[in-house]
RNA sequence: GGAGGGAUGGCAGAGCGGCUGAAUGCACUGGUCUUGAAAACCAGCAAGGAUUAAUCUCCUUCCAGGGUUCAAAUCCCUGUCCCUCCA
């Protein structure tokens, strides 16, 4: 969310930055209604500073043992009229908080602009893809023969559904576990268990609530429909990550906090229809390794480049040849001020696809959580920074892995990184 | 399954209709003292919002949502979460 000051203050700059991704929405409109904002809550304060000061003197008066009638008679029709300015103001807050909250993050200057993922912007590039001596196959194809199952899965499931069985579900274990090895035990991260069924306000404070609930799985419990007992699989880790810190005002010298943790995501790919049907590449569930840090507002981008530099390490130990795309304002995300991706090469489909995506929210997520710390040079409390990103997305490296790494025979070499997490094998047949 | 107790500032913890935005302790900040530090002592210290050039002032907030009252942290109802005891 955008301060509410900014809105205030600055509508047609913030209107003019949100142009740029493409989001617009009604300024006149908007700014009336704060006008009428303004109005209500100074009238409605003014009664209830009425009613506070003569509450107080009836008190007075009945200490001293007068009559209070004539004051009781005074303040009669006061609470009637406080009461309609009240649900006035309320309606109006509310209103306001809606269109608040479906407003997007503005994007940072160094994001290109463009309408769509075509006009992304290569930051770098890093292997080469190899020759191979062989027709490629993809994944689809060389992992049927290893234990890559989707008929199965789709009986137990449905489509974008997915069973491993042997050494592909092995090799799909052992880049979980080194992933979350290298991220705490190398990266400094704390490594997080976190639940995966999320309520409505943890969406809210990382901004997939309210406008994106079409992407989400919903339950509730014991057939009770009911705001308090619905509970959201979580789209990505970052929901509970973030969420761990909401509402809180953390010690100074904490700072920067850095979690990781193995979770897996759930996406019903509403409007995603016919795209990727084939293969691991788009699931309703899969598995992430997921980067957070908090930090202090001046440090947040030279943490997005570091968080990226962590991710981008993954992919390289793995020796998958990759390529890193500073998002346009199209193609970034509704939180995001900032988001580079990491686009593995897959030689089954002769291109890069996205891995990982490493973003940088600004105080945009914190100021929905309340994620504040106590500057010590003000002694105020001030919104804090979060930054994001898959280190990596594990089906997709298991994709990256079979495709890249696979011989003549259709049989895959474990990368060295692996090998230890794979009981020592270093082919996969 | 039954019976109770609780949720208050960064933390711990009083308060149980009006003078309480809230005692006290810890933490934190500044100062005195000290070669320096510690200790001790003194002072300051909740958040959000409206208004203002700023100060002042005002409003809201004591788990959440309703209610009673001129007035609610305090009384009533509902919900959520925690804890203790009994089965």
């Amino acid at each position: 969310m955008l301060s509410k000051k900014q809105l205030r203050n600055d509508i047609e700059a913030v209107a003019k930055a949100l142009k740029k991704r493409h989001f617009s929405f009604d300024v006149k409109g908007l700014s009336e209604l704060e006008n009428s904002r303004k109005k209500n809550q100074v009238k409605t304060q003014a009664l209830q500073n009425l009613r506070n000061s003569q509450s107080k003197s009836i008190g007075k008066a009945k200490a001293a043992g007068e009559d209070i009638q004539p004051l009781l008679d005074a303040v009669a029709s006061l609470g009637d009229d406080l009461d309609a300015a009240k649900s006035e103001l309320q309606e109006i807050v509310a209103k306001i908080d809606e269109i608040a909250l479906s407003m997007p993050n503005i994007p940072h200057e160094s994001v290109p602009e463009g309408t769509s993922e075509e006009d992304n912007i290569e930051v770098s590039k890093w292997g080469k893809p190899k020759q191979y001596a062989f027709e490629v196959k993809d994944h689809v194809d060389l992992g049927e023969k290893l234990g890559l199952d989707f008929e199965t899965a789709v009986k137990i499931s449905g489509s974008r559904f997915s069973v491993m069985t042997g050494n592909i579900a092995r090799l799909h274990r052992a880049l979980t576990q080194f992933m979350l090895d290298q991220h705490s035990e190398v990266n400094g991260y704390v490594e997080a268990y976190v639940p995966y069924l999320v309520n409505a306000e943890s969406l809210v404070g990382t901004g997939q609530l309210p406008k994106f609930e079409a992407d989400l799985f919903k339950t509730h419990l014991h057939g009770e429909v009911g705001e308090a007992k619905t509970l959201y699989l979580i789209p990505t880790g970052e929901v509970p990550i973030t969420n761990m810190m909401r509402d809180t005002l953390v010690n100074e010298a904490d700072l920067p906090l850095k979690f990781v943790a193995h979770t897996p995501s759930f996406r019903s790919e509403a409007g995603a229809y016919g795209r990727d049907t084939r293969g691991l590449i788009r699931q309703h569930q899969f598995e992430k390794v997921e980067l957070v840090q908090v930090v202090k507002a001046q440090d947040s981008y030279a943490t997005l480049e570091t968080l990226t530099a962590h991710a981008e390490g993954i992919l390289q130990a793995l020796e998958l040849p990759y390529r890193k795309v500073n998002l346009c304002t199209g193609d970034l995300g509704f939180s995001a001020a900032k988001t580079y991706d990491l686009e593995v090469w897959l030689p089954g489909q002769q291109t890069y696809r996205e891995i990982s995506s490493c973003s940088c929210f600004e105080d945009f997520q914190a100021r929905r959580l309340q994620l504040r710390f106590k500057n010590k040079a003000t002694n105020k409390p001030e919104l804090l920074h979060t930054i994001n990103g898959s280190g990596l997305a594990v089906g997709r490296t298991l994709v990256a892995i079979l495709e890249n790494h696979q011989q003549a025979d259709g049989s895959i070499m474990v990368p060295l990184a692996l090998q230890n997490y794979m009981g020592g094998l270093t082919v996969i047949t």
